[in-house]
DNA sequence: CGAGAGTTATTTAAGTTTTAACAACGTCGC
DNA sequence: GCGACGTTGTTAAAACTTAAATAACTCTCG
C-alpha cells in the first residue's frame, strides 16, 4: 500500500519563497485596488469591466457566450450569472444565434459603450500608476515572458475550463 | 465647471498593453488552479490555506485576528467568516485575548496541523509546476522584484485595509 | 433516418465575499 | 472618573461565485 509521495517534497528556495510571498501579496493588493477602483467608478468589480471590454472590441460588439466566457478565463456558469447582472444594468443584452439555437450572443448596448468609456481612462490611470509607471521598459518585457511561461504551463483539465487546450 | 479631466489619458503602448494581458491571464489561470488543487486535496480554497500556513508559523500556533487578516491581506470582516467555517471544520479555534477584552485569538489545532501538513506537499508541487520549475533563476529574481516594486505602488487607503502603511 | 453522444447555456442551491452597521472594549485628555 | 474617539471583532443583508443538474439543441455514425 505505498500509496504515500515515497520522496520528500522538494520545497521551495530561500530565493523561491520569497519570491512567491511577493507575488501573492502583489496580485492580491493589486485585485482588490482594481476592483474598488472599478466598484467606485463606474459601479461593477474588475471581471465585468473586462467582460463589457471584450465585447466592445468584438465585431458588432457581440459575442457568443462561449467564447466571451473562454476569452474572460471564466466558467460559462459564472458568465450566465454576470450577463444577467449586467442586463440589469442595461449596459450588455442578449439576442439569440441565428446559426446555432442552442446559443445566445451578448452584446454591448449604447449605454454599455458609454460607461465603459467613461470608466476607461480611470481604470488605465489606476493600472498605469500601479504598474506600468513604475516599472522599467526591461521589466515590462520580463513580466510579460515570465507571465507566458506561467501561461503555458496551466493548460486548465478541470471539469468546465478545458480551454486553451 | 471644467471637473472633466482636462487631457487625453495617456493609453497603454502596445508592449504594455500586451504585457497587461498576459499579466492577467497567467494570474487568473493560476489562481484558478491552485483553489482547485486545493480544494480537491485539502477541501478548502487558496484563501483559507493561507490562513492555516500563517496560523501554523505563529509562536503557539495563534494570532490575533486583526494581525491574522492584515498578514492574509484580507478583511476582518471576511476573515471573521473564514474562521467559522474553519471552525466547523475543526481546524482552528478562537479563544479570548487574555490582554485585550475585544481581543481574540485564533488557533490552529492539531487536526488543523494535520490537515495542513498533509496538503503542503501537494500544493508546493503545484507552485513549482506553474511557476519555479518553469522559470529560470534569474526570472526569479525579476519576477520578485517587480512585485516588490507593485506592492510599493499599492498602500491600500480603502476603509478597512489600511494596511501596510 | 434516428439513437447516442457531445455542446450550449441556464438554473438551483450552497458557499464565499463585500458592505455597512454595530456592540464592546480601550485610550486619551481633561 | 468620564466623555469623546479609536480599535476589535462580529453580524445581517446583498452581491458574487461555484458545483451540480438540466433543458434544448447539434453532430456523428450505423
Amino acid at each position: 500500500m505505498s500509496t504515500e509521495p515515497a520522496v520528500e517534497p522538494r520545497w521551495l528556495t530561500d530565493e523561491e519563497q520569497f519570491a512567491w510571498q511577493c507575488y501573492l501579496h502583489a496580485t492580491t493588493l493589486l485585485e482588490d485596488h482594481l476592483d474598488r477602483q472599478l466598484q467606485r467608478d463606474a459601479g461593477m468589480p474588475h471581471v465585468y469591466y473586462g467582460l463589457l471590454v471584450q465585447l466592445s472590441r468584438a465585431p458588432r460588439r457581440r459575442m457568443r457566450m462561449t467564447e466571451l466566457a473562454q476569452n474572460a478565463k471564466i466558467t460559462r456558469s459564472r458568465l450566465s450569472h454576470a450577463i444577467a447582472r449586467l442586463e440589469r444594468s442595461g449596459w450588455v443584452r442578449r439576442e439569440n444565434c441565428p446559426s446555432d439555437k442552442r446559443g445566445q450572443n451578448a452584446y454591448l448596448t449604447d449605454e454599455g459603450m458609454r460607461v465603459l468609456e467613461k470608466a476607461a481612462p480611470g481604470h488605465v490611470a489606476a493600472v498605469r500608476a500601479a504598474i506600468f509607471d513604475r516599472l522599467t521598459p526591461e521589466q515590462v518585457g520580463h513580466l510579460a515572458e515570465i507571465c507566458q511561461v506561467m501561461t503555458e504551463g496551466l493548460q486548465p483539465q478541470g471539469a468546465d475550463l478545458p480551454w486553451l487546450r
